[in-house]
DNA sequence: GAATTAAATTAGGCAAACCTAATCTTTTTA
DNA sequence: TAAAAAGATTAGGTTTGCCTAATTTAATTC
């Protein structure tokens, strides 16, 4: 008899996590990985987990992790959908920096209605990519595909452009700015180093090394 | 030693709720009017009211009433600004009507950062009134003082011009503006019944009464 | 001025989301 | 494979902001 629970910011806040992790790991999500993302106790996690999987919005197999329901999942992609275009609206019509957009984002995302988002979709001329290049789902939750790697992926001597920067801290994004790497600019690896070492990157500007962790971050077309 | 406390929701609210009916009444707020304006049981706006005035945001004689100080005044007027603002960037810039923004910008208010309203402020020309007319605080929490009426109080038989709705439910603003009186419209006041009766009402367009209730929610200049 | 009514307050509770500490499970490692 | 370490869960507690019911204070009215 308990079904249509309050759609709550921690619950999207989760779902959103959740979807985040999986997306990157394929595998079944930790509590603890949910935990350290979000910054709160494994044990409040635990709780919560139980609470959402009561709830239909996940599947929870103790000690072994969770996966999004097709309910949950849904939450996760329109939370993610709002968050993009308000980055996006912020930059564009507010002129407001790309490093500052994130965190404010992340508080609007869960109070601005759906009404407001698609006005702003709208205004924005209904884009399929926020500025940092990330997909934007449509109405119906659908992402445009795309066929893209990230630097740690992709082929060494090829003309690449830069498709999408996956978030990072203002700092980090300050020192990829610095070294040319924004959205859309173009680059060639020269040369990868073996076991997740360092690539050797060459743009029109300079030539320099790039940690593979970085590398992991960037996606080119 | 408990002196800066979270700026919570609740206290947005319960300080705005202060501010506005202080403003229409002069003396001290009774708790139940603010139960009342904030659809919240009696008992739980004495508990906040007791926190609100351990904190030193109002003052509280028990079964009198409270008043705010300087700091709950001006934290609330930073929330009517920011309320404001929202209001008037919708109708404004995504084009939404005057009758859905007041509810989407209760929500707003409280989650969108200084830095975004002042952006959305500066957007919009840096205006001293919103949508509804009602007077924009500057940054410091200054009104540009104006010399104003409600319909209850103008002469009669003067040419007058609308400068203002207290917010008024979709419904009776609706109703309203089937009479024609919406913000910058003319009209003049033909007579005045006695002892808070109804007004005979000239608009370019046609002649009909008005319900004193209503007459008290439209300054004019 | 005593009795009724209205308004305000106290008392005791609840739900959401956290937290810490203690107790399992599971995995790793010697 | 037994012991140690890592990860997950349970148990019990906190804060915020709300609620209902009971009580107290103030204002009205007979």
């Amino acid at each position: 008899m308990a079904e249509k629970i309050n759609e709550s910011i921690a619950l999207q806040d989760y779902l959103k996590a959740i979807y985040k992790l999986a997306e990157k790991s394929d595998d079944a999500v930790s509590t603890s990985a949910i935990a350290e993302r979000l910054q709160i106790a494994q044990a409040s996690v635990t709780g919560m987990v139980k609470k959402l999987a009561e709830q239909g919005y996940i599947e929870h197999k103790p000690y072994k992790g969770v996966n999004l329901t097709t309910q949950g999942h849904q939450i996760a992609i329109q939370t993610i959908r709002r968050h993009r275009i308000i980055e996006l609206f912020l930059v564009e019509q507010l002129e407001m920096s790309w490093d500052e957009v994130h965190d404010e984002a992340e508080v609007l995302e869960h109070s601005v209605s759906d009404k407001v988002v698609n006005r702003m979709w709208e205004v924005l001329g209904c884009p399929d990519e926020d500025p940092h290049g990330s997909p934007i789902p449509n109405l119906k939750g659908e992402f445009k595909p795309q066929r893209r790697f990230t630097l740690a992926d992709a082929p060494v001597g090829q003309l690449l452009e830069i498709a999408r920067i996956k978030d990072k801290s203002p700092e980090e994004l300050r020192y990829l700015e610095g070294l040319g790497l924004v959205l859309n600019a173009h680059l060639t690896i020269e040369d990868r180093a073996p076991f997740q070492g360092p690539l050797l990157i060459k743009t029109p500007e300079r030539m320099f090394a790039l940690d593979n962790a970085f590398a992991q971050a960037i996606w080119v077309v």
